[in-house]
DNA sequence: CGACCGTTTGAGATCCTTCAATACCAGTGG
DNA sequence: CCACTGGTATTGAAGGATCTCAAACGGTCG
């Protein structure tokens, strides 16, 4: 339902290097391209959800997703804001455990299931390489498993706005796409303790707002300190 | 310092169908068996730290072990238990991203950076399987950012005891093998939370212990229901 | 038997949540 | 231009789940 032969036509210049290619030959790198389409999801939309097959592996080309759990009576975890460059459904098969929503309006490049299989049997590089990818998103995943459990509302919040300001390769300022919701089931908070921290963090001046979704640090120092940067552990 | 030669020349039978072989072809297997050695840890001891090099991949061969992250003033996030069967250490460079403990005494398969990087070249199937592996995990460390960030105590307990369950193959009796302060560690509780949890669940008539390391299902249904199986959602 | 270590229980404090009201902001229609 | 509306964010007050501190209990091992 896709402009699949367009785009296999006439891939364009940000397809070239997606994300999944990096590392690989550039004829490998083609083939993968060869498989691919374009999907776009506007800013809300459900690209899949928990439960449904993974027929697919996609790849996020421009915006930002939303990935969520839901327990029986509604209560949901955000598990991550994939961005330009990320990779999900990552699950080699089954069902997707998480459901996939479009934060913003997203453009994504999607490969089949079986067309990637194939590709995974004639590229030796390829394995390895999701391997990797697959590794950091779990190294990520234990760095989030040490946030929810011990980590103090105020230290969830510091050590999410340095996450934002590092993917957004921001010193000193981040930009917050997401609501104070999505914020709250992402570090595992009511939204309204969500809202009164960044107003305690406000009024001890480290940080200011010049909007509700854009911060800027104040006090790095204290950020980093709150955020309890695994270096200094 | 262990008793690699030893090893290698005459590995034992158990060794043979390690888990990283499975699905592999015999001759591939027997490579693998070929590079690796057993280390064996007794309870308590410290396999490497959080923040070593990684230099090299292990397999559990017998034993269960406890990995954890820190927060700089001490607080404790345990991460998982992997016992026989499991892999760790699989970040495929760098350093170590958590502690591995000896829970009871160990043997561990342990297969050296170099030699397994090679292998990964060698062997077509062999980095598919890790990633496999690697997602499996990342989808169970996902189950437990929803139970951290989202399920009351009892919750939490519950679907750890559950968890313990369906690990031991067992439907309705388990042996715990961790202390209080392990599983509060685990679930993001304090061990006197911990202890009056299962407390409660005893007096509702939902579980037994006929010691304070073993539980019997009483009420399945209950169990469940509080563990919120994904199934039902 | 006594010491030790882990577990349980109790009481009080704390952090976070819930419920409720108010404020803010952008878009819409009068 | 301004009031109105809907959605999100902030703030307040009260309650509750979990934590902390402290004491008692229980099993194990010399």
């Amino acid at each position: 339902m896709q402009l699949h032969v367009a785009v296999v036509s006439a891939p364009r210049p940000d397809i070239a290097n997606l994300a999944v290619c990096r590392g690989l030959g550039q004829k490998v790198a083609g083939q993968i391209v060869a498989i691919s389409s374009l999907r776009k999801k506007r800013r809300g939309e459900t690209l899949f959800a928990e439960g449904d097959m993974a027929d697919g592996i996609y790849e996020v080309v421009h915006g930002t997703l939303r990935l969520y759990k839901l327990l029986p009576d509604g209560r949901r975890q955000i598990v991550g804001f994939p961005s330009a460059g990320h990779l999900l459904g990552l699950a080699p098969e089954g069902a997707h455990v998480y459901t996939a929503e479009a934060l913003t309006d997203v453009t994504l490049c999607r490969y089949p299931r079986a067309s990637f299989d194939r590709l995974l049997d004639e590229m030796p590089g390829l394995a390895r390489r999701l391997w990797a990818v697959t590794a950091d998103e779990l190294r990520f995943a234990q760095d989030q498993l040490l946030l929810l459990g011990r980590k103090t509302a105020t230290e969830k919040v510091a050590t999410f706005l340095r996450m934002l300001a590092d993917q957004q390769g921001s010193e000193d300022e981040v930009d917050i796409p997401m609501t104070r919701n999505d914020m709250g089931d992402y570090l595992g908070l009511s939204i309204e303790t969500v809202s009164r921290t960044l107003t305690r963090l406000k009024r001890a001046k480290i940080i200011a707002m010049s909007a509700v979704d854009h911060v800027v640090f104040l006090n790095h120092r204290q950020v980093e300190l709150l955020a309890g940067s695994q270096r200094n552990a």
